[in-house]
DNA sequence: TTCATTATGACGGTTTTT
DNA sequence: AAAAACCGTCATAATGAA
């Protein structure tokens, strides 16, 4: 109950950890995770990434030194890192490839040609030697570790600044804020009551009743100039917040905000404050296993009910789906504007041979939920019956790992069969060798398809994993690659029936139903699998290819309703909303997952969150949802 | 040849789980 | 403390269509 441990990143490459215990917050560590190395008595170098006490031109500067270290004081530290961090590297590289069985001489000479970078492109240029050299293999031999004490991670730092910061003084500092707050406010009170307040004066107290810190206030008054309205204020104060809290990427407009704000004279442990009561407050927990409100071989203990918020009962009734493991933080923004519904989480590793750990918000019962029949196969032996003669005995995986966008590349099945050629007359390869193939395996989720032959899934094959019907996305123009790309942004159709099943008996006549980021239909295909009838579906995917497969799809399985679509959900307005509306008679259900790019762990270019390109699409399924609740009446909140 | 489409492979970091 | 997992993006090479 009470080890809660937090990780925060106060700079680039720096890390600090801290553990709960009771209502305190102790910091543990700073580590440093890679090459990045912060010279803890730099200023700048705090926990704070910026200075929130000093003037705009001294938190430039401190930017400046924390997001590109200059080689000052830090260059020494800084030069021993890298080079023992180089010479760890290679000494790894090196036991790695000498355990597989290669000789040392192949692995310095491959690695001095390719350099350290990518083990893969070692891999291959041994591979390429040996075959040019016809050298036996040399076997591990047991001590050959030449300098692993060199591999060094974590860093002990002296943290005087850090450790002397205690809740206690973070509280006083937040009790003096606050009778700052109240006096000032309590003075522009008391000018109000005797009229005698400037425009600007009035500006402020109104920010200021409406619960914004009138210093916050002032700057922003003072910086946006006089003529500035009320809103505008608030946009411009919400703006520095967001980027105080999240550090999100802004436009250069409202960077200019952020940089302002910065300036204010919030005090740094303030600030400290803030960063914990965030960590403590923004952690909606993954439930371990995931079942969320249960899966069909797995009921959880007691949870049978739940009571929703007034204002989220439908009709219509709604579901919203995306990645489980997001950056921290992005399902608390989503659940808040969810009508604070709490996401379940869900893995499709129980419905189905592969992981998919998505998280599910929606407003549906959770009594007699009832899966898709048949079952489908649960393990990877029973999905791929014919890759039991090849299954290696070292390989324990029963299950895949989740369906992603792409797949690996045939070089990589090659050079896995070529390694594991060179073991054929042992038993079992090296354990290194062991290890290498299966981190590759799980990597790019892998199955055994001949003799020392693991290659990636079959676009057919993930139709099957992910519930949909052979040859779901085939023909109609879309590429191989393109296939594989629907498919893993796709819905786990078992799931999501799951989950939908409750409306069965609710709607004997069949529903209406409005899809956003409808891609290959998962959604249609779970409620037909299901059973329940589909009279008008509204379909909103911006892929034209997916389009036509949800058509195709359509058409093929004799539908009697009526299918509409439209590519953009942002086009789709409260006057489009009305009409259909208007001529169908309302929706019952909404469903949609919002673009997961910008959150999904693979991405290493635009993990942004929330608020990236893609993904801040989720916003639209907001204002969508709430649009159709307004027009249908059922928004009691407004 | 030229242009358009498709396939390939290199690219780490954050968070959870064990 | 270490391992494992992750609905991805980009530049460029290869292939295909005219």
């Amino acid at each position: 109950m009470n080890d809660y441990v937090a990780e925060i990143r106060p700079c680039k490459g720096l890390r600090a950890l801290f553990t709960k215990f009771g209502d305190h917050v102790y910091f543990i560590a700073f580590y440093v995770p890679d090459v990045y190395v912060q010279d803890a008595n730099v200023p700048g170098g705090d926990i704070s990434d910026v200075d929130w006490t000093s003037s705009d031109e001294e938190s430039e500067t401190h930017l400046e030194a924390v997001t590109s270290p200059q080689p000052t004081r830090t260059e020494t530290i800084v030069g021993n890192e890298e080079a023992s961090s180089s010479n760890a590297t290679r000494s790894k590289l090196i036991v790695q490839f000498v355990g597989m069985g290669f000789s040392e001489k192949l692995v310095l000479k491959a690695i001095d040609e390719n350099g350290e970078g990518d083990p893969d492109s070692i891999l291959n240029l041994i591979l390429t030697f040996s075959t040019l050299e016809e050298s036996p293999p040399q076997q591990l031999s047991a001590n050959s570790d030449p300098c692993s004490s060199d591999y060094i991670e974590i860093f002990p730092y002296d943290l005087s600044d850090m450790d002397s910061w205690s809740e206690d003084e973070a509280e006083d500092c937040l009790k003096d804020n606050g009778a700052y707050k109240s006096e000032k406010h309590k003075m522009l009170l008391s000018l109000a009551e005797s009229g005698s307040l400037s425009e600007k004066e009035t500006k402020l107290l109104a920010l200021a009743n409406m619960g914004y810190a009138l210093e916050d206030a002032e700057i922003a008054l003072e910086r946006s100039g006089p003529e500035t309205s009320v809103d505008g204020l608030i946009e411009f104060i919400c703006v520095a917040q967001m980027a105080r809290e999240q550090d999100c990427y802004l436009p250069e407009d409202d960077l200019k905000a952020k940089h302002i704000l910065n300036g204010s004279s919030k005090s740094k442990k303030r600030k400290l404050f803030d960063m914990k009561k965030k960590v403590m407050e923004e952690s909606i927990r993954l439930p371990n296993p995931m079942i969320g409100y249960g899966v069909p071989s797995m009921q959880p203990p007691e949870r049978v009910h739940r009571s929703l918020p007034e204002e989220s009962r439908g009709p219509p009734y709604f579901y919203y789906e995306n990645v489980a493991l997001t950056p921290k933080g992005v399902w608390d923004t989503i659940s808040r504007f969810l009508y604070d519904i709490e996401p379940e989480f869900v893995d499709s590793k129980f419905f189905s041979a592969c992981a998919r750990k998505r998280g599910y918000i929606h407003n549906l019962p959770i009594e007699n939920r009832f899966p898709l029949i048949p079952l489908p196969p649960l393990t990877i032996q029973q999905a791929f019956p014919l890759s039991k003669r090849w299954w290696p005995t070292w390989d324990p995986r029963d299950k895949l790992n989740c369906i992603q966008t792409v797949i690996a590349s045939a070089k990589l099945t090659e050079r896995i069969r070529t390694v594991l050629e060179r073991h054929e007359g042992d038993d079992d390869p090296p354990e290194a060798v062991q290890r290498y193939v299966m981190e590759q395996c799980r990597k790019w989720n892998l199955v055994w398809v001949g003799r020392n032959k693991a290659a990636p899934l079959e676009p057919d094959e993930v139709e099957m994993l992910l519930g949909f019907p052979k040859n779901h996305t085939r023909g109609g123009g879309i590429s191989r690659t393109d296939r594989y790309k629907s498919l893993g942004n796709s819905f786990q159709v078992d799931t999501v029936a799951y989950h939908l099943s409750v409306l069965k008996d609710m709607y004997p006549h069949g529903i209406n139903m409005l899809s956003l980021f409808s891609g290959i239909g998962g959604a249609e295909v779970a409620l037909h699998r299901l059973g329940i009838k589909l009279n008008n579906v509204v379909s909103i995917e911006k892929s034209k290819a997916n389009r036509d497969i949800v058509r195709s799809w359509w058409e093929q399985t004799n539908q009697t309703g009526s299918l509409i679509d439209f590519d953009d959900v942002q086009l789709f307005d409260a006057a489009r909303a009305e009409q259909i509306i208007s001529s169908i008679g309302g929706f019952d259900l909404v469903v949609g997952g919002s673009p997961c790019n910008n959150l999904a762990g693979s991405n290493r270019v635009s993990r942004d969150g929330l608020e990236g390109k893609e993904s801040s699409l989720f916003y639209d399924y907001f204002r969508i949802l709430d649009l159709i609740k307004c027009i249908m009446g059922s928004n009691r909140a407004v």
